[in-house]
DNA sequence: CAAAATTAGTAACATATGTTACTAATTGGC
DNA sequence: GCCAATTAGTAACATATGTTACTAATTTTG
């Protein structure tokens, strides 16, 4: 097996089977999801905005009237975390709430005119903090990050049946 | 200022300055993130190993004896989740913990055997579980999505001053 | 078309994570 | 050397998230 010294290979070649963190894909995505998730949080703090609300928030202005189940299905958020923001974002004021006539378990989703002013505010600061962040890119790289990213997304639900 | 109607490039050209999740980096990164922290959660769910406690055994595997406090520094995690991870590892006899004879306020730790034993069959998975994620690109594409990564975790750590 | 199965949503509980405030140990200023 | 400031770690509390089990509405199936 040819395991022979930690250090064989001089310029740490070897496609090292070893777990060290820093250099394992997952963890580092991950993490560094973190780091930009408490960043951008800090971003709608100041508009008391939790996470899965303001992503609920960003459904439904994307879509302008959209069902319940529809932002379980588009998110990464279970039909417990939309039922709490949207209940949440209701009494704020920032969303309405209307039973579906035809099936009258779902919920109708659409923003107030308070709503609509909140996502264009906040959305505002998110897009600068991306602009930002990715002004660590050429464009190429950019480009190539985007369709790392999409192969990848791609293969994450794939191998999730 | 030209901002001109909102569909006004044919194609859907212009750096749409509309935030639409799908498209939106940080929201990606982060979703991605968690589908993938979630699919190698399940790998170790096996052992009854949480995440943090996971990654606390790798940092101490890959340092072989290491503080606790610099746990803390090297991961996305704070002092109180380290120190939790910690105290279970060590209830379940996969961490031993010492005092620092210098400072006596550092907790030193170290894997005991079967700590050794578990990090080994739980890395094994990861590695395996991130080689299929990345089998999706080709080495190019591998190559330039580290390099990316690598970009942004820099700037990431840059603007959190 | 009635009983069984499915679906959307929520309530009530369990667990996990974040926050604040504390203790003990150490360091730095003077 | 001694007192103020800092640091490592934890306890106790607050909040957030996940899980289970339920209700009501609908669909399926025989």
């Amino acid at each position: 097996m040819a395991v022979a010294s930690e250090k064989a290979a001089p310029t740490q070649r070897q496609k090292s089977r070893t777990l060290v963190l820093e250099r394992f894909a997952p963890y580092r995505l991950v993490a560094l999801g973190h780091a930009i998730s408490g960043r951008l949080a800090r971003a709608y703090a100041d508009e008391n905005l939790t996470v899965p609300e303001w992503r609920v928030l960003a459904v439904i202005a994307q879509a302008d009237r959209v069902a319940a189940r529809d932002v379980v299905r588009k998110t990464p958020m279970d039909k417990m975390m939309v039922s709490r923001a949207v209940a949440s974002l209701e009494e704020n004021g920032f969303v309405r709430r209307e039973t579906n006539a035809r099936d009258r378990r779902v919920n109708m989703l659409s923003l107030s005119r308070d709503g609509r002013a909140l996502f264009d505010r906040v959305a505002a600061l998110a897009l600068d903090y991306e602009e930002n962040l990715l002004a660590a890119l050429s464009p190429a790289e950019r480009a190539a990050f985007d369709n790392a990213l999409a192969k990848l997304e791609q293969r994450a639900c794939e191998n999730d049946a």
